[in-house]
DNA sequence: AATTAAATACTACAGGTGTAGTAACAGTGC
DNA sequence: GCACTGTTACTACACCTGTAGTATTTAATT
């Protein structure tokens, strides 16, 4: 039930340009995605296997096949993070935080920010808009 | 130069157990990996599979073969959540942050730590020590 | 030295991914 | 109605991964 969602870069990609539009045809992503240089039959290669993963549906309106995502983006990037910290760190967010603090090379300006959001989440229940995310799953 | 290492689940596993050991032969690392239930000669393909890619390196000891990691835990950790962080986050650390604050239940005792850890991190300069780990790379 | 036992190397195969060419098909314009 | 053109479907192929069987090498043992 826990909907795993794993994404190879290039299907990410896809997909992102696909959120980003709601829905499209294969050509729409193929020009969102101009910048990678890919044939147009690639991209849609790409998105037959990932309605075929379930990832996405698609409908035929005249002659272009309109895909649309079955996955939010943050319901793909959840499962992806949570792939991810379960072989990295055994399964325990706080480690990645951690990591994160680390590793990363986080300004004290960063820093700062990021506490500010941390002691609102104690109070607060989402703080979605102060980063400008869209919680849509 | 920035040394991208991309293990997958399996390959991280072994290379998991390679670290724990320092270095250790195929036997090894499969009596380390029993819970997995893999074949000795699959423990043994991947090992030749990550010697070949320059993840380890190998010599003879006797009949036996001895794996020695040449990327730190540390290093492929660093290297794979950036770049997971680069396909999800734009690069962006912080908002991988700003992800697991949202989307992670972590408790505010969690939160309590964490913000301890990150005032420090101000001033001090390494938190390796509060959480245990090792910096080695 | 011949036999045995342990370990690795080589080979294999299915499934996924990146990438794209070519064939087939469906509207559009005349 | 037919040719044209944009779209998708089908096919292809190389490479990576998971998985493991079989062959081969090599050290130990008698």
């Amino acid at each position: 039930m826990t909907e795993s969602v794993k994404l190879s870069d290039q299907q990410y990609q896809l997909m992102q340009a696909l959120w980003h539009l709601s829905e499209g045809s294969a050509k729409s992503v193929h020009a969102q995605l101009s910048h990678l240089g890919l044939a147009h039959t690639t991209v849609a290669t790409i998105l037959t296997r990932l309605e075929k993963r379930g990832v996405l549906s698609s409908r035929t309106e005249g002659r272009e096949r309109i895909y649309t995502p079955l996955v939010s983006e943050n319901a793909a990037r959840r499962s992806m993070v949570s792939s991810l910290v379960s072989t990295l760190f055994k399964g325990d967010d706080r480690q990645l935080l951690a990591h994160l603090v680390q590793e990363s090379d986080l300004e004290s300006n960063d820093l700062a920010d990021i506490k500010k959001m941390l002691a609102d989440a104690d109070t607060a229940e989402t703080n979605a808009e102060k980063i400008g995310k869209k919680i849509n799953d």
